[in-house]
DNA sequence: TTCGCCATGTAACTAGTTACATGATTCC
DNA sequence: GGAATCATGTAACTAGTTACATGGCGAA
C-alpha cells in the first residue's frame, strides 16, 4: 500500500492504524475532526502532525481501507468525510495481533540525566523538577478525566489512562528522591 | 552544521549529543567501539543504528566538535579514532541546558491497548503479558547491573537505572491488575 | 572449515516534521 | 476590528531505518 502499484499488503503504520481504529470505533470523520479526536484520545501516546493525517488518509482510501465522500457546506469550507471499510477493519485487527515493535523508547530526557555530569550543576535539577511537574500535570489531567467520565467510557481507553497514571506516579516518586539527593 | 556551508550553529541532535557525551565521559573511541558503548549504556533509552553512528561522526568532525585519527592495525582492520574537542564539550553542555523536546512519547503498545476492542479477545491479554515479561526482564537486568557495580559507577548512569526500574515496576503492577481483570 | 569478531561504510527508503498558503465565518 | 474556528493541503526537509557490501583474523 506504499504505492499504487505495490501488491504485497504490508502492515499498517501506527498512524494508519490509529486513524483507521478511530474511524472504526467512533464513526465517520473528516481529517480536521480526526485531528481533534486524536488530540483528545490517543494523543497522549501517539500524536501525528495534522499534515501527516492529511497525507495518510488518501493512502488509506487508495488501499481500500477507507472511503472518502465530498461534503459541500454553505457556511463552512467543504470537507471530506472518511469511513472505514470492511477491509480497513480487518487491517486494524491484523495490526492489533502483531507484537508492538520493541524499538526501545527514545527518551531524550534520560539522555540528559545520563550526561548530567557534563552540565552545570543546576541544569540537572531543572530537568528533574520540570519532569516532575509535567508528570504531576499529566496525573491531574488523567484523574480529572477519570472522575468526569466514571465507568461510562471505553474500557480500553481507561486502561491506557491507568497506565499513564502509574507511570506518572513512578516518575514523581523518582523525581522526589533524586531532588532530595541533589539538595544534599 | 547540517551542511558544510551552513553558519548558524543549530542545536545538536540527540544522537550527536549522545556520541559527543560518551566521548567526553569515556574518552576516545572508534565508531565500532562507540556502537558497543552505546548499546551497553545509553542504549536502554537511545539506541541509534550503527549506520547512523557512522553517518554522524564525520559531521561532528566537520563541525569542529571532534577530531578523527586514522589508526593502522596489522592484525585487524584499520580504524578511525574520534576524540571530542573543547568546542564539542561546549556543544554538549549547551545541549544539556535545553529542556528536552517534549514530543509526547510515542508508544505503539498503548495504541494497541486503546484499540483493544477491535482485536480478538486474547490479543489484548497477549500484549499485556508480553509487556509484563519485558518489564520483568528489564528490572532483573537493571538490578543485576546495580548489584554488580554497587556505588562504584557513575552517579548519573545510576539515576537512569533507577528511573528505568521505577517505570518497570509500575508496568508490572499495572499489567498484574489488568491481567486479573481480563481473567474475570 | 565455519563462525563470530573487527571495522567501515553506501544506497535506498520511510515516517515523520515545520513552515507556508488560502479564505470564509463566527464570536468577543 | 481581531482572533479563533473550520478545512485542506504543498514543499522542503530531517533524522532516522534496513539491506547490502567487503574482507582478514582467530578460535572451536
Amino acid at each position: 500500500m506504499r504505492t499504487s502499484t505495490e501488491r504485497t499488503k504490508t502492515t499498517l503504520t501506527a498512524t494508519e492504524a490509529a486513524l483507521l481504529g478511530l474511524l472504526a470505533l467512533r464513526g465517520e470523520r473528516s481529517g480536521y475532526d480526526l485531528k481533534k479526536l486524536v488530540d483528545s484520545s490517543v494523543g497522549y501516546f501517539w500524536r501525528p502532525a495534522k499534515t501527516q493525517i492529511y497525507a495518510v488518509l488518501p493512502r488509506l482510501v487508495e488501499a481500500g481501507y477507507a472511503t472518502r465522500e465530498e461534503v459541500s457546506q454553505s457556511d463552512r469550507p467543504d470537507k471530506h468525510v472518511y469511513r472505514v471499510t470492511a477491509a480497513g477493519r480487518q487491517a486494524v485487527t491484523d495490526w492489533l495481533e502483531e507484537p508492538p515493535s520493541e524499538s526501545g523508547d527514545r527518551t531524550p530526557f534520560l539522555l540528559r540525566i545520563f550526561l548530567g555530569g557534563l552540565a552545570s550543576p543546576d541544569a540537572l535539577g531543572r530537568h528533574v523538577r520540570a519532569k516532575r511537574e509535567q508528570a504531576e500535570w499529566l496525573k491531574a489531567e488523567l484523574e480529572e478525566i477519570d472522575a468526569r467520565i466514571g465507568d461510562s467510557g471505553d474500557y480500553h481507553a481507561a486502561l491506557t489512562r491507568r497506565y499513564g497514571l502509574a507511570q506518572a506516579e513512578a516518575v514523581i516518586e523518582w523525581a522526589d528522591t533524586v531532588a532530595r539527593e541533589l539538595d544534599a
